[in-house]
DNA sequence: TACAATCATATTGTATACAATTTAATTATA
DNA sequence: TATAATTAAATTGTATACAATATGATTGTA
C-alpha cells in the first residue's frame, strides 16, 4: 500500500481501536447508571472487588491510568462511600485505598453487566476470544 | 464462567479495548507533535484531506464525533489555519468545513506517521488484518 | 400560510485523560 | 548524618468526550 492510502481512516488499526472503545462504553452507560458509576469509577471498583486494598501506583498499573486521572475519581468514589482513602503508615507517601462494606455490595448489583455487555456485542465466542487474545497481545508490548 | 468470574478486568472485553486505544494514541504524540496536531485534530485532517469539504454531522460520523466534541475542535484547526468554517447557503443551519492550502500541505508532512506507528505495534500482517475485521464487525453493529 | 416538528450546530456542565510540575516522604550516598 | 536523588500523589493546565439543553433554520402540515 501506498503511503498517502495509508493516511486514510479506513487503513489505521488505532482508529477503529479507538471508536469501538468509546462506542462499547456508551453502551455501559445504562447498566451503569443503575449503579450510579462512571465506566472509569467501575473498572477502578472491578479492581478494588477483587484487591480489597491497593495503592494508587498500583492501581494505575491495573487500569493504565496515573494519578491525575485517579485523584479526582477515586476522590468521587470516597464521596459515594465506596472507598476509603488513607496514607500508609509505613510509607506516608502510599495512598491506601480500601474498598468499604457499602462498595463491596455494590458488586452483588455489578454482577449481572458483563453478561447484559455480552449481549451488545455482534461477536461470537471464537471471535471474541480472538479479539481478546490480540488485544493483550499488544497491550503486552505496551507495558513499561 | 460464573458472573462473578466474568465481573473482572481480565474477563471483559471492553477493558484492553479502552486500554489499548489509549496507549496507541499515547504512541502517536511524538509523531503528531511535529506537525502540531492532536489525535482527534488528526483524524480530522485524515478525513479533510479526503474530502476537502463536509459539513459537521458528516465529519461526526465518520469520526463517531458530535458536534460537542467536534465545534472546539474545529475551531483550534481554523486557528491553526487549516481548515475554513463557513455556514452553507443552501442551508444555513450546515456549517461547512473546508480545508485549505496549508492544512493540504500538511498532508505530505503527515504521510509517513502510519508507518511509524505500524513499527509501534507488536502485530505481524495477519494478526494486524484480523483485528482489523475483528473491531470493523463490531463497530458495524453500533452504527445508528 | 401560521406554526409545530425536526434538524444542525453551539453551549453548558460533568467527567475523564494526560503532560508537566509541585509537594512531601523516603532512600541513597558523599 | 546532611543532602542529593528518587518516589508517590496531588495539582495545574489543556484537550477531549458526551449528555442535555439552547438556538436558529428549515420542513411538514393543519
Amino acid at each position: 500500500m501506498k503511503e498517502l492510502e495509508k493516511l486514510k481512516l479506513e487503513n489505521q488499526l488505532c482508529f477503529p481501536l479507538y471508536a469501538c472503545s468509546k462506542e462499547i462504553i456508551k453502551k455501559y452507560k445504562p447498566f451503569l447508571d443503575e449503579i450510579d458509576l462512571t465506566y472509569t469509577q467501575y473498572i477502578t471498583m472491578i479492581v478494588l472487588w477483587d484487591k480489597k486494598e491497593i495503592n494508587v501506583k498500583e492501581l494505575g498499573n491495573y487500569l493504565y491510568l496515573d494519578s491525575g486521572t485517579l485523584t479526582p475519581v477515586l476522590k468521587k468514589l470516597e464521596n459515594k462511600k465506596y472507598i476509603k482513602r488513607s496514607r500508609s503508615k509505613k510509607d506516608e507517601r502510599n495512598l491506601i485505598i480500601s474498598i468499604t462494606e457499602v462498595g463491596m455490595n455494590l458488586k452483588n448489583k455489578a454482577k449481572n453487566i458483563p453478561s447484559k455487555m455480552s449481549n451488545c456485542i455482534n461477536l461470537n465466542q471464537e471471535e471474541a476470544s480472538d479479539l481478546y487474545k490480540l488485544l493483550y497481545k499488544m497491550l503486552s508490548n505496551f507495558k513499561n
